[in-house]
DNA sequence: GCGATCAGCT
DNA sequence: CACAGCTGATCGC
């Protein structure tokens, strides 16, 4: 995922989603500071952003610098690039117009799937950037002029290339020729649709089937690349690898013709066999986009496989005591299919899902989910559903439908980490949620790397930079993971 | 009228 | 908390 979630201070952007430089210009009054040099001083610095303070900018830090050094590092930084407090004087003048959103949905019987929305209901509406984020201020959502468009964030581009990342919802990107799609998230895709017309779209088989599918983007613009398959685009060798994020999530490698290489992640969660990778093993990485979405050391959590195999004792435990159980597994779009293929396996049976998840089920060409897969609820006591459908109101009365088969319901929410102080890595702790004969269970199966996880992964990769592409919204969260990074590779180095 | 985008919410 | 959206309202065309 990537989102901002945090309030940030108002700063100032220029369009290319770079951070406005507005040095105090006391020599001569321009600034000569062209955007490349600025770019390409962030890319060269490590992961100690503070040295661009230094090298580019000495007036404006001079105060207070030595006692607060550490809190004050990328604050001065942040301010050396314009990140002032400035007003914010370019308030979309017609959002203060708007009627306040009442959100009555009480219950909204309303039938939604006739309409030709691509996937499982309506997938592509929302873009959480925008909207979890719209205090971010023109900082990491940049506005292009007046217009209402945001222009691309500078970790989306790939320096020295004209590349970007996850970065569909800019309409056209100057100077981006080739647009990357890390997965099939809605949050990375926003903005992809029929009309794309924008450049190429390179991505896994998988995600390029779903784009074709479900977004009717026209299939000249997907450009399917096989995992672990070198391609030189555009002069740059490009790869990408298996992600262990959802299906057909990769991480991607970029490898300049100047010898630079960038390791873009998406989303994903770091484990061993990425580092017993031939391309990954040996391989100097200059700068890392690394998705930080738990890089917070309260995120421990289980493996997935500890995981699935509590979900199966539980699942069998329920079905021993009370034969007639419905089991009902929340899923959103893409992702966690192993939780309920594992129960099917475990217990026999087949897995029910409605058509339109079917379908896209399929597509991954998976056969051993394929195999598992019935259009009948009535077959099997197995059942995919919407997560937003996993509460006690909505269970009772999707279990009414078959309530001649089942006279009880166990669900199971993998909401990616559940969290409890106490929990943490112990299932067994896990307490569900029991209204009547319907139980639901918040079990943490995550499809992002844990906390140690993430540390693993860095002290295995050991790339001279390190930015950061989730919960960067404030700089309190980037600070943080910068001195949680720069602790890593020290420790580990000296 | 339609697709895209918004705020609010989970 | 924050996963990866969902919903209804509104906007632009």
């Amino acid at each position: 995922m990537e989102n901002f979630t945090d309030e940030e201070e108002a700063i100032s952007v220029d369009e290319e989603g770079f951070p406005s430089l507005q040095l105090p210009s006391e020599k001569d009054g321009s600034i000569e500071v062209a955007e490349d040099s600025f770019a390409s001083d962030f890319y060269r610095c490590g992961t100690d952003w503070s040295c661009l303070v230094e090298t580019t900018d000495k007036s404006s830090e001079n105060h207070s610098h030595h006692h607060h050094q550490k809190k004050l590092k990328q604050t001065n930084l942040f301010q050396m690039w314009g990140f002032n407090k400035v007003e914010d004087t370019n308030v979309d003048s017609t959002s203060a117009l708007r009627s306040p959103n009442e959100a009555n949905a009480i219950y909204n019987t309303k039938k939604k799937n006739n309409s030709k929305r691509p996937m499982l209901g309506s997938i592509h509406q929302n873009d959480k950037e925008n909207h979890n984020a719209p205090r971010l201020g023109p900082a990491m959502n940049p506005r292009i002029g007046d217009s209402k468009r945001r222009a691309c964030p500078f970790y989306k581009k790939i320096p020295g290339t004209t590349f970007t990342v996850d970065a569909f919802r800019y309409g056209l990107i100057e100077g981006c020729s080739s647009y990357f799609l890390s997965h099939f998230h809605y949050d990375h895709y926003g903005g992809l649709s029929k009309g794309w017309s924008h450049g190429p779209i390179y991505c896994s088989p998988i995600t390029a089937r779903l784009v074709r599918m479900c977004l009717l983007v026209n299939p000249s613009f997907i450009r399917p690349l096989e995992l672990d398959i070198e391609y030189v685009i555009e002069g740059v060798k490009v790869v990408l690898l298996e992600a262990n994020h959802c299906p057909g999530a990769t991480l991607i490698l970029f490898h300049l013709a100047d010898g630079r290489c960038y390791l873009h992640t998406g989303d994903f969660r770091a484990s061993k066999m990425m580092q017993s990778h031939p391309l990954l093993a040996n391989q100097h990485i200059n700068v890392l986009y690394l998705d930080t979405t738990y890089c917070n050391p309260k995120y421990k959590f289980p493996s997935k496989e500890d995981v699935l195999e509590f979900v199966v004792k539980i699942s069998r435990n329920y079905i021993k005591n009370q034969p007639k159980t419905l089991i009902v597994v929340g899923a959103y779009s893409i992702g966690k299919e192993c939780v309920y293929l594992a129960i099917s396996k475990a217990l026999g049976v087949k897995i029910y899902a409605n058509a339109s998840r079917r379908r896209v089920l399929h597509s991954f060409g998976w056969s051993e989910l394929s195999g598992g897969l019935c259009s009948r609820g009535e077959d099997t006591p197995l059942h995919v559903l919407p997560i937003s459908s996993l509460r006690h109101e909505t269970l009772k009365k999707y279990s009414e439908t078959y309530k001649r088969q089942y006279t009880a319901v166990l669900a199971f929410r993998p909401t990616g980490w559940t969290y409890s102080e106490t929990t943490g890595n112990q299932l067994d702790l896990i307490k569900p949620n029991s209204r009547g004969n319907i139980t639901i269970y918040g079990v943490p199966y995550s499809e992002h790397s844990s906390f140690l996880e993430l540390r693993e992964f860095v002290q295995f990769l050991k790339a001279d930079k390190i930015i950061p592409t989730v919960n960067i919204g404030t700089s309190a969260n980037r600070d943080k993971m910068q001195s949680y990074f720069q602790n890593w590779l020290r420790l580990k180095d000296s």
